[in-house]
DNA sequence: AGGTTAGTAATTTTT
DNA sequence: TTACTAACCT
């Protein structure tokens, strides 16, 4: 009955079992935080202390908020109906959607991704005369999310507060573009979170309704909210103060985003009284590994204080490997020749993973994989509703939804080409703008009134008379038939099987997905939210491949093995991190080398390069600090002294970038082994039809053990290796 | 209207 | 180095 406890270590129990009043749990890496908050959650069903409907659990991953959910289940036994369980974001547009009226938009607003936005922000600096080149849009919607963040709407931005962007006027920006988002009923990620707290503020009654639902309120990766998540949340949990946050301040690697430590000191601050737990106990890595992040992050200075300590009584294991290097080929040759290795020792590429501190480093691991026929996976890119063709659908989409969505209409009213050029768009605008009506109803009046000529005429004509066609087909025939037929009869789908780029087959099956995917929901109205707010990558495959991500992206994740590449001054702490924000940005980067560390389960290999390509400059580097913070008893180092003394007498840096580096390479540090060729099980015959994730698809000519040659049908004949194709 | 070319800027990105 | 934008040509 009560097993559920019995599998928690003392501290864990503790902070399950403190069901009432406020309390923080200080979760190290890997002292399973997951666990508590899941059993946490479900003890406080099981005692019957509330109904799963009055648990609020809050996340910031869709990933998590999945996670959460299934081990809840695993618990209770069963899915429970009706949570409250998501991210801020989709919780906040649940709330806002029931309360909408309050801050003047209607319950079907949409939801504006980050790409809508900057096209909406630069309508309205062009709108206000403002020099775009001058004054870059980017950056004023970066101080626009700063507010938002810090729950600021225009009005409450101060003079402390403000900038002087654009001379002064980035608040009357700001509002302008608020006053947009209102008209347009839109909203953009931040304001679902700004407009519900501003509604909550205003409106104790419907604050009073929530605080009757809300009888217990999680939150997961608490070192992450920034202010205006904590106001939510405070306003929520003032009545009852049943609030358990789950976080660790070593693992803060978002202040660039508006994140806010602070909050946590905060906490303690607000709610008086409330307890902390520290889970120190790591079940993750080995002795060496936790003692070298142990060691990195005490450089910090304003630690709330923890240390990981090893959870079992196993203190062996494998030392930090640190290795010095001469350029990144040879890097991305020695992570790739050590992964193979290990691989013929039985190890799963799946459970190793490079983590590097800026996607432009991924290109030479692509590189020397491609090359020797390593499978990989690059994590984290677009994801799925960011694609071009996924934002083009769902533009369709939401003008079905709101006809008034200009946004939405501009994007595609020339998509697939019409011959409707940027001229009419433009007199299209000006139209809409004097008489204050949305852009397709502009554009109609513009087709009766004569305003518009020839082709054109005729495919704005032939466009409107669609949508009204869709829109009527929604009534009767449902959202599924009507988003497919919309594609067809738009000539949006054969736009793409007319291209010939690689890429185009690889979009009609995305197209083909969210087809399929609308069929899970009730209406298009839910059905856009979820694709806005939810929706990812579909996982590709289960394919044994070795992960390539940012570290970043890496947060949350562990792996048996882990690369931690690029470990230089200037690219590992970065240099723009420290210039910007100097001991703050230094202490940030810091953490995401803890972060990194602590991936690790059983292997960490740490390593530098002594020179490094830079915006196509050879830059000579230095060897990143963090390396000489880790404590030298749990490291073995390869080849970084004898690297950094041939530093001293290379070549002088006058001729940095000049001189091709086989010029000046050093004498070898060490030697790498060319990796055995592992056999292949699954030969490809002759006339397989394969497709390739660069080349598209194609038919096999011709067998040279595990080298195709490939007559692709859209790129050609090519010979690729074997590993990177899939049989069709 | 649409394709071509020259110029410029360049972390990290849970939603 | 690449990738994206804005001016420029057909």
């Amino acid at each position: 009955m009560n097993d559920y406890l019995a599998r928690l270590n003392p501290e864990q129990r503790e902070a399950v079992e403190t069901v009432d009043g406020p309390l923080l749990v200080l979760a190290g890496a890997g002292t399973g935080k997951t666990r508590v908050l899941t059993t946490r959650f479900a003890h406080i069903l099981l005692t019957g202390r509330a109904y799963p409907s009055q648990v609020l659990a809050v996340t910031f991953t869709n990933k998590a908020a999945r996670e959460m959910r299934e081990r809840v289940a695993a618990i209770i036994g069963g899915p429970a109906e009706g949570l409250w369980l998501g991210t801020f974001h989709a919780l906040c547009a649940r709330m806002l959607r029931r309360h909408a009226d309050l801050v003047g938009l209607t319950s079907s607003f949409n939801i504006l991704d980050s790409d809508d936005q900057l096209r909406l922000l630069k309508q309205v600096m062009e709108a206000a005369r403002i020099d775009t080149k001058r004054w870059a849009p980017p950056a004023l919607m970066g101080f626009i999310q700063r507010w938002k963040d810090r729950g600021l709407p225009p009005e409450r931005v101060t003079a402390a507060e403000d900038t002087d962007f654009a001379g002064g006027r980035a608040k009357e920006l700001y509002a302008a573009y608020q006053a947009r988002l209102k008209a347009l009923n839109t909203a953009d990620f931040g304001d679902l979170l700004l407009h519900v707290t501003e509604i909550l503020r205003n409106h104790p009654d419907v604050l009073a309704q929530y605080h009757h639902r809300f009888r217990y309120i999680l939150v997961d990766e608490y070192q992450d909210t920034n202010l205006v998540q904590y106001m939510w949340l405070r306003l929520l949990a003032q009545s009852h103060k049943n609030i358990c946050c789950v976080g660790d301040d070593d693992q803060s690697i978002y202040s660039w985003r508006g994140a806010e430590v602070e909050n946590i000191l905060r906490f303690e601050h607000d709610f008086p009284g409330a307890r902390v737990v520290r889970l120190e106990r790591n079940y993750r890595s080995t002795a060496p590994i936790l003692a070298a992040a142990a060691g990195l992050i005490a450089h910090n200075e304003g630690r709330l204080g923890k240390t990981l300590r090893p959870g079992g009584n196993d203190a062996s294991g494998e030392k930090v490997s640190i290795v010095g290097l001469w350029d990144s080929a040879e890097e991305a040759r020695m992570v790739a020749e050590r992964a193979a290795k290990l691989r013929e020792g039985g190890h799963l590429l799946a459970d190793m993973a490079i983590l590097v501190r800026t996607m432009a480093q991924t290109r030479a691991f692509e590189e020397r994989f491609i090359a020797v026929g390593l499978p990989y996976r690059i994590v984290g890119g677009l994801r799925f509703y960011e694609r071009q063709e996924i934002r083009d659908a769902i533009a369709y989409a939401r003008l079905i939804q709101q006809p008034a969505d200009d946004l939405a209409f501009e994007r595609i009213v020339n998509l697939p080409r019409r011959g409707v050029g940027e001229t009419a768009v433009r007199a299209m605008h000006d139209i809409s703008r004097a008489r204050a009506i949305p852009l397709s109803a502009a554009a109609g009046a513009m087709v009766a009134e004569g305003g518009l000529r020839g082709k054109a005429r005729d495919a704005v004509q032939a466009l409107l008379r669609g949508f009204d066609r869709w829109r009527e087909m929604l009534e009767r025939d449902g959202h599924v038939t009507t988003l497919a037929t919309m594609l067809d009869e738009s000539g949006y789908t054969e736009m793409w099987r007319q291209d010939k780029s690689p890429e185009a087959p690889g979009r009609l099956e995305n197209l083909k997905e969210l087809v399929r995917a609308l069929a899970d929901f009730e209406t298009l109205g839910g059905f856009l939210d979820h694709v806005s707010l939810v929706m990812e990558n579909e996982e590709n495959s289960a394919a044994d491949r070795i992960g390539l991500m940012t570290l970043h992206a890496a947060k949350g994740l562990e792996f048996d093995t882990v690369f931690l590449p690029g470990w230089e001054e200037g690219l590992f702490p970065s240099q723009r991190s420290m210039d910007e924000s100097g001991n703050k940005g230094l202490e940030e980067e810091r953490r995401l080398a803890y972060v990194g560390l602590t991936r690790a389960r059983r292997r960490a290999i740490v390593s530098h390069a002594a020179n490094r390509q830079l915006y196509g400059k050879w830059q000579d580097s230095i060897p990143s600090r963090f390396l000489d913070e880790i404590p030298d008893a749990h490291v073995e180092r390869i080849g970084s002294a004898a690297m950094r003394r041939e530093r001293m007498i290379s070549a002088p840096s006058v001729f940095s970038g000049q001189f091709p580096l086989a010029a000046r390479r050093p004498r070898v540090t060490e030697v790498w082994e060319q990796p055995a060729r592992p056999a292949r099980a699954d030969a490809v015959p002759v006339g397989a039809r394969v497709f390739h994730q660069k080349f598209g698809y194609g038919t096999v000519t011709a067998v040279d053990d595990d080298k195709l040659d490939i007559d692709f049908e859209t790129s050609g004949a090519k010979r690729v290796l074997d590993r990177f194709v899939e049989r069709t």
